[in-house]
DNA sequence: GTCTATAGCCAGATAGAC
DNA sequence: GTCTATCTGGCTATAGAC
């Protein structure tokens, strides 16, 4: 939560940061669709009529939301796979900073999945940012390293999807994940504790010549 | 869709059959909150006052569809993982026939996994569900083989949540993956039947002694 | 900046003719 | 069973007092 960062109380942030708090939160576990004004309104403690005064439309709002929880994200993955470190210690660099990452905020992938589904016009727009997620030069580095015969050959685009869906589908079908391996919230994030190596190990066993 | 597999013409369908395959179509694409009855009504090529005849209500009809959707997927899992064939065959077929599976419905995974997290109430209701997917026995053939020496010790929850990530990540998440790998819809169905023999390698390598 | 009150619209649901 | 017309409630957004 932005509190946490701030280091702030609630009553010390402005309204529009409680608002943009509020919005954050009510618009994670709803959608934009499922999402109420109202809610916002009453979670940031503050009148409906202020939402509209800060940021005109629930559209605005959103956009507001999502382009900062993109780019909570975004920028560490570039600076991870944009970096000289060889493959392998990238790998374990991401998971476990991904995971870090979204364990503070558990409902950050299934909202941007979400919302890039139902929204495609966003797809266009986060496209253009500069702090898109970029792999490309990870790809190159993939295929560099099965030439020096480091790792198998491999399809790059296959193991970058596998990276990703090893890291970020537990959170993102995380209600389903709870429901069919029959687990609470806690275990649900012990096991992704654990996952911050589980992974790495899988995926380097899987590949490494 | 429900045409393909009843060999219908769209003129041949109920009223209530239409209904339901242009409700499974709207919801699948919008979510529940996303969805209007209008719409479903003009897929269906009928009035919106017949879809409340049908199925009383929004809710109702959602209902309806979603299970449906889950049924499809869970007893053909569960068919496969509690057959008697050795682990490595089972991860396999599974993979296969899941992703062959949602490629006829690319909108499946992203569909049950939004909407279990946005109606939790859901999770509940489909968890007393006989079809539920069901890992029990699965989990233990995997305790088995690490016993027997067939597989590395490894986290059997882990593992689990290895093979549905790896499968059913890629569709659930398929606007943020076209984009951030670049790929047309094409290229992206062209990756996932590569994927059918990938994955299985990858993890068959990642635990094999 | 912050509130109350309300406009205006849109969506789900129903009444009632055929 | 199927339609048109309409009710009713809820939601976004704004007007206007303080």
């Amino acid at each position: 939560m932005l509190t946490k960062w701030l280091n702030l109380t609630v009553s010390m942030m402005s309204t529009e940061e409680k608002i943009f708090e509020a919005a954050f939160k009510v618009f994670q576990s709803k959608g934009f669709t499922g999402a109420r004004m109202q809610e916002i309104a009453d979670e940031a403690g503050i009148n409906k009529a202020m939402l509209h005064y800060f940021f005109r439309s629930k559209e605005k709002l959103f956009e507001a939301v999502f382009l900062n929880a993109f780019g909570k994200l975004a920028p560490q993955v570039n600076e991870i796979f944009n970096s000289e470190d060889p493959l392998f210690e990238k790998i374990e660099k991401f998971v476990h900073s991904y995971i870090s990452f979204v364990i503070d905020y558990p409902f950050l992938p299934q909202f941007i999945i979400q919302e890039m589904n139902n929204n495609p016009e966003f797809v266009a727009k986060f496209l253009k940012d500069e702090k898109r997620p970029n792999p490309s030069k990870l790809l190159k580095q993939i295929e560099t390293e099965i030439g020096l015969g480091i790792i198998k050959p491999i399809s790059p685009k296959q193991l970058l999807l596998d990276i990703f869906a090893m890291t970020a589908f537990p959170f993102a079908a995380q209600n389903l994940v709870k429901g069919i391996i029959n687990i609470s919230n806690d275990e649900f994030f012990q096991l992704m504790e654990e996952r911050k190596i589980h992974i790495s190990e899988q995926i380097i066993n899987a590949i490494k010549k």
